[in-house]
DNA sequence: TCCGACCCTCACATCGATGTGAAGGTCAAA
DNA sequence: TTTGACCTTCACATCGATGTGAGGGTCGGA
């Protein structure tokens, strides 16, 4: 498919598919004319990207990252440098870092939403400050 | 306490306190002297909205959901507005998304790494391509 | 054949989170 | 009293993720 129906598919703009490809997160290739040919699983790639920009990691982490998310390995174990496992943990920790802030003010947005609905049904404020 | 012990506490610059209080996001004291004066509860608060800045939320969104998240309620239930609310839920299922996205990517590293660590003990690679 | 809807590259603009530095005030200790 | 380590505001710089638009090629259908 053409850079047009990506962007379509995945809500990513036109100049956004291309960067991603100047970062080189994504390679499509190219047909003839020199327009950009992308492929079915381009699509979830996308996603994952956006998913990962969305949630703060910088192109460059996504980068180091990404070939090891894929199944089939696109990086095969004979390659991996210990420094690219140093990479991956460091990583991996600093994901479960950000994972615990998300889910413990996620946690308490919801336990407040909770208490105002409790609330709108019972009809009486609480002073928590007491 | 003044900016710089807490720029130390926090291991935010300077700069960035005066940006965060610039941003309506903290809002300490002054002195007779007009130095900025922190309370003890400004380094947790600062981390917090480290955390949250560096899972990718923007400071607009923190402004917003942050004085709901504190014991005891800077906002009361008598001033939550239904657009509030609304904001509130909206973000709520903003984070689970971001959550999900984190921990899928998280444990596939994990994943990785436990394989790459099977390897290594075992000795021998395996091609998952085929 | 030519128009409209695609695509290309290149480059400058913007926005939010930061850094950096200038010009100057406060204060404690030598 | 002067020096050094703090603090203040202001403003410009940078960096990464995006938008926007110019100038131009491709191609299918009226």
């Amino acid at each position: 498919m053409r850079i047009g129906e990506l962007a379509e598919r995945t809500g990513a703009s036109r100049r956004l598919l291309r960067y991603y490809e100047e970062q080189k997160l994504i390679s499509p290739g190219r047909s003839d004319n020199g327009y950009r040919e992308y492929a079915e699983f381009h699509v979830g790639r996308v996603m994952q990207i956006k998913g990962l920009l969305d949630a703060g990691l910088p192109t460059r982490i996504i980068r180091q990252i990404l070939p090891c998310l894929d199944q089939p390995r696109s990086i095969y174990f004979d390659d991996l440098t210990p420094e690219m496992v140093a990479i991956l943990e460091r990583e991996h920790d600093h994901l479960t870092q950000r994972i615990d802030c998300l889910t413990r003010n996620r946690d308490s947005i919801a336990e407040y939403l909770e208490t105002v609905r409790r609330m709108k049904t019972q009809g009486a404020p609480i002073d928590r400050a007491a």
